[in-house]
DNA sequence: CCGGCAGACTTACACCGTAAACAGCAGGCG
DNA sequence: CGCCTGCTGTTTACGGTGTAAGTCTGCCGG
């Protein structure tokens, strides 16, 4: 049982970027890389957009990539701001601190899920689907950044009573106004929504987790698995059962008796 | 929704300790300490047990109150050093690190469940109570440590397949013996695990994260909360619903719900 | 008495977030 | 043209972090 240990989360120790070491050489980078634009303007390439300049759009995506790829632990404004190729100060322009940036990527992470086109602004096949589409892409956003989806669920929202995954004032009306124009009277819309929250919250933590931790290094070997076993004799037997991973058939027999739990607050209220 | 904004986490600037400044002194306070303790000698007050020595769960103990206290953020090596009175390298006598003493914090609180008299360690009364009982210790163990909570369920497990909050092998052994006893079969049993710990973390999650979050500088005024919501006609009309605490009878509402899933799952398996 | 040794302290290093001052360069305006 | 002004990124610096390595110190058995 501890087997990996220590080795579960490894941030690139040198950046694979561009030039090879930014803290040993002085001033010089800068110019070189003045002089390679202008030698790519004088050859004709790219003349129109002048230098990649920074951009708060840029960071976040950057930040959101290096959590997807090396997890969270990883990020520092420094590493960060070499990704881009810039000193980690130039970040604090476009961004108030590292608090506010990790706000910036959760905000991304949820909006990308208003660009999914199976998730729907109002119903227009009754609300079980309406809550079967948003469910589904919130799962769909979830499963893209296993690594940065936490983020969603651990850091304090806005106000106490918006609840993470949806966790954006525009998510929260979308669904009360969804939900409110199908019959939905005002307080099932809320009873709804926090059942949904809650739903979704628990089985993607879950499976999101479980997505990240099996590139461990292989785990034990089966000997040291029985030994370390053995006081679990029933742990033991099921082993093979608990491993199985069924995700999605239970999330979506969840969501399910979901839906029906919410029909039920539907007549009631 | 930016009231408090960043002054949502504050550790402690200085130690509320005994003696006052750590950094300033020159190896003065550990003759001054043998002394003091002499001195209480003399007087005849607790001679028995030699001076306070360090201890592991000793210091696990004092990470867990410091995380109770001050939140997560706030805690480091030095900071619980001087909470005992002790350097922070002395720490690492007994923890071989940061991480793997907050490893240790999530044990001890899921160990607090052993000790419920609640909760029992096979079923007395039927699965239905076992269940409950287990549930509702998790509820409490959970409510009693709002702050430490959320690292029991983002802190990735010994296993992908122990689940949180019952990621300990004890209690899914527990788990799984107690439900075959009751005639589960072992996939039934499995089944019941994860759709049982799927629905702790995310009902307890979000009962945690709004107890933890509501103590801010009684977030924005009205008017600006007014001026804020203007464009989320809903979510301002249902403000109050929203803002309404129902966690307790929720969740009591969805575990009874989840055990009559559980009991289809036995019907059907 | 004395040597070992456990338990705490001290020092040192690399890294972190970020405040503050500075440098290069664009464009406007005399 | 020269100068100034504002934007953008860099440099430097400070206090904090986790922790590897070495050092002191008092107790305890030989």
């Amino acid at each position: 049982m501890s087997a990996g240990d220590d080795a579960q989360e490894d941030p690139p120790e040198d950046r694979p970027g561009q030039h090879p070491d930014p803290a040993a050489g002085s001033p010089a980078s800068p110019e070189t890389a003045a002089i390679d634009a202008d030698a790519e303007v004088v050859r004709g390439r790219q003349p129109p957009s002048q230098r990649v300049t920074l951009d708060r759009d840029r960071i976040v995506i950057a930040a959101l990539t290096f959590i997807d790829q090396y997890g969270l632990p990883g990020l520092s404004m420094r590493r960060l701001g070499s990704m881009l190729d810039v000193e980690a100060m130039s970040l604090y322009r476009y961004v108030p601190g590292r608090e506010h940036l990790l706000d910036a990527v959760v905000e991304r992470i949820i909006d990308e899920m208003r660009e999914d086109p199976d998730v729907l602004d109002l119903p227009e096949h009754g609300w079980q689907d309406f809550l079967q589409r948003l469910a589904h892409g919130v799962r769909r956003v979830a499963l893209a950044h296993p690594k940065a989806f936490p983020l969603v669920a651990s850091r304090p929202p806005e106000a106490p009573w918006l609840r993470p995954p949806l966790r954006s004032l525009t998510w929260v009306e979308t669904f009360l106004v969804g939900l409110n124009s199908e019959g939905f009277s005002d307080l099932a819309a809320v009873a709804a929504y926090r059942a949904f929250t809650s739903f979704l919250l628990g089985h993607l933590l879950l499976e999101v987790a479980a997505l990240g931790a099996d590139v461990g290094p292989l785990d034990v070997v089966d000997d040291d698995l029985d030994k370390s076993l053995a006081p679990y004799p029933t742990v033991q037997r099921l082993h093979a059962p608990l491993r199985e991973d069924h995700s999605a058939a239970e999330f979506e027999e969840s969501l399910e008796n979901l839906l029906e739990r919410l029909a039920l607050i539907k007549a009631e209220n």
